[in-house]
DNA sequence: TCAATCCCCACTAAAATACTAGGGATTCCA
DNA sequence: TGGAATCCCTAGTATTTTAGTGGGGATTGA
């Protein structure tokens, strides 16, 4: 069980358009997609769904790019992760229909919905502040 | 990102073992395999994992079949996970040998590893007890 | 002797992931 | 008006992971 590509290259594109915005600048998809080293085309297919979630927004021309369209404390990880990889679920939702028969009720179905739980809240704890703020390089929420 | 069918049959045996060796009374792969639906060889290499990690053991023969090796407290989530997907990490490891050329050293990936944590620690604290006490299944830890 | 685990292997099928590639429209600054 | 950029939609491929299926023979113990 891994975490997709997407959301990894999303993340960091994001970490990055964030410090650009911070400086009022726009970033193009070129410039991203050469430091991130993937296709500009593949690139541009991330940023597109983190816009229709409202996280960055873009502007056209010839000194066009992206930008955060929230302030960063505003953006979680679970916004960026559920805006490229879909709604975050360890087990299907066609699960709940199994019945286990030799228990009358299968519990094992709760188990999973409480680490799933578990896993999007902490999601959700995280924002874009947090991993570009100083402080979090060294000893900070995420720090060692 | 979803949990594997492994870990889900894995635990849905285990449970219903669990609940067999309370009893004093061995479970054979045919049984567990007929009650889940699936086939008896698929079944075999699950349980094979199982007790190699001890956390099943077996007896042969005509009496034969699988129970618990240990006690249902002493028997957490994550062993059964690990013991069947292998080491629990939402990234590869390779990541680490990645550096951000932009931010100088990546943060994202102080990210990845806490949210690891996060779910890790969550699957240790939850024993096969807690899955097949009476109380669990209303309103206990995992209750809802 | 028979019912069970044990152990090892070879193979396939299906699904998800990770891209690649192309083309044309639109916008906006210089 | 030209060029640099996003926008938008489509089709396809390649790779990897997951999820199994199937066989065969050895060992154990009531």
């Amino acid at each position: 069980m891994k975490l997709s590509t997407k959301v990894r290259y999303g993340m960091r594109a994001v970490v990055e358009i964030a410090h650009s915005t911070r400086e009022n600048k726009t970033l193009t998809i070129s410039t991203i997609a050469e430091s991130q080293q993937l296709s500009q085309k593949y690139l541009e297919s991330l940023l597109v769904k983190l816009k229709k979630r409202k996280i960055l927004q873009s502007l056209r021309g010839q000194k066009g790019g992206y930008l955060l369209n929230k302030a960063p404390g505003d953006i979680t990880v679970y916004d960026i992760a559920e805006a490229l990889d879909g709604e975050f679920n360890l087990v299907d939702c066609s699960e709940k229909g199994e019945t286990c028969p030799r228990l009358g009720q299968c519990s094992t179905i709760n188990l999973w919905t409480h680490l799933t739980n578990t896993l999007v809240d902490e999601m959700k704890k995280i924002t874009i502040s947090d991993l570009i703020g100083k402080d979090s390089f060294d000893g900070g929420y995420l720090g060692e």
